[in-house]
DNA sequence: GCAAAAAAAGACAGGCTTGACTGTTTGTTG
DNA sequence: CAACAAACAGTCAAGCCTGTCTTTTTTTGC
């Protein structure tokens, strides 16, 4: 009886793949990458388990593919986020803000389970490593385009390095005790120190800060 | 025959214990939480198996023990760092430096392990919580101390937390990728900031502000 | 339609970890 | 010094995880 539903197979491994790659990350989240079996991934997927070492051979085929998978997820998170920033005053609370929601996130705490397995995992570490400077890189770029940051300024560089730096710290601390009203206050109060330091040393001119921030407002919408 | 070394049991047990708790921290740093099973603490140790399970009957009892041997290495190291902190010029860098290392070293990266691990084990999170609270307290308190800040001041507070989460955040960067001379000027350059900052919300002496600024604009050559 | 290939399902063995259990040595107490 | 308790040593079974293997179903090419 093959009159029910015909799905070319090309559509069947893709979601096959997609829905093992997303429970695996949600693994991640829920347990932790210890104790993020095969056979749990499996069971959550809803997954046989010989279909998904059908797909993915070794466990880390599969971890490697989640690495990717996430990547991409952390990426679209951002600038979704991005896109939805408001312009105008407090722009930068907003990006602060958005960043530190962004690194408090679920994605964020796969990553970090991986990022931890990945420090004493050598293979692991291959796949993540380079990925994650990737990432570093993107969101670095995206937060100078988002507060309109002159790099060639000294010292403005290690600020924004700085700040990211911070939304890391605030989102390992956030894993174990979440608490959004003390991150918003100190967030808040280190968009008023960036206010104060970027202002003096590198936008004199106002008109050109506000048409930087209205262009990279304005992304696409896809 | 007592003819060997007669000593105590209070002693030995004291001495095995401490050997055990050395080795699972030992074994957090280089193979990290997952892959620490008592078999390979007890290898590590050069306890035997049976004596191991005398002393901690589970693995969790193990653990748990582990968590307050190195909230007790942790706060003994920072102090001992604070102790050996040069006075007068410079104090800012030295005290960021100083926590930037401690947040750096293997101590931590032990403690982040428990960490993570405990995010998603309730009976480990049940002790690393209120004691990871307390070391943070403590060490905000240090740094108050050290950098000698006036938290009555609005903000000044939340500066002194963001500086925290800051390091903790390089702290783990550095898992993965050491990169200390990028830590070194990300911390510089955050320490100008704190000079700035804290010169004109707490002392209104202008003289002193002055003369932080002309030592921050000259950069160390180590 | 039919054969071949891909996808999916599930059983099975080998390796590792944990904690219970039994036996041995060493220190303490009367 | 004798009896008792604590410390120490090592074996064993149960459980879980991974990856191989065989079997069944579905899709594709002819």
């Amino acid at each position: 009886m093959s009159s029910t539903t015909r799905v070319p197979q090309e559509e069947r491994t893709r979601v096959m793949r997609h829905r093992l790659l997303e429970a695996t990350v949600d693994c991640l989240v829920e347990v932790g990458f210890a104790r993020t079996s095969t056979t749990l991934v499996s069971q959550r997927a809803g997954v046989s388990r010989g279909a998904q070492l059908h797909h993915f051979p070794t466990k880390n085929d599969l971890v490697l593919a989640a690495v990717e998978h996430l990547t991409r997820l952390r990426g679209d998170e951002l600038a979704a986020a991005a896109d939805k920033l408001p312009t105008g005053e407090r722009r930068t609370r907003a990006v602060l803000r958005m960043l530190g929601d962004h690194f408090a996130s679920p994605v964020f705490t796969a990553a970090l389970e991986l990022w931890v397995a990945a420090r004493t995992d050598p293979g692991l570490l291959e796949a993540v490593g380079p990925l994650e400077q990737r990432v570093g890189r993107e969101t670095h770029r995206l937060t100078v385009d988002l507060l309109g940051i002159d790099e060639s300024q000294p010292g403005n560089r290690e600020l924004v390095q700085a700040t990211l730096d911070l939304v890391r710290g605030l989102g390992l601390a956030d894993t174990i005790s979440d608490d959004a009203r003390r991150r918003g206050r100190i967030l808040d109060r280190w968009a008023d120190q960036l206010d104060g330091s970027i202002a003096t040393s590198t936008r004199a001119d106002s008109a050109a800060r506000a048409s930087t921030r209205a262009d990279s407002a304005k992304k696409e919408k896809k």
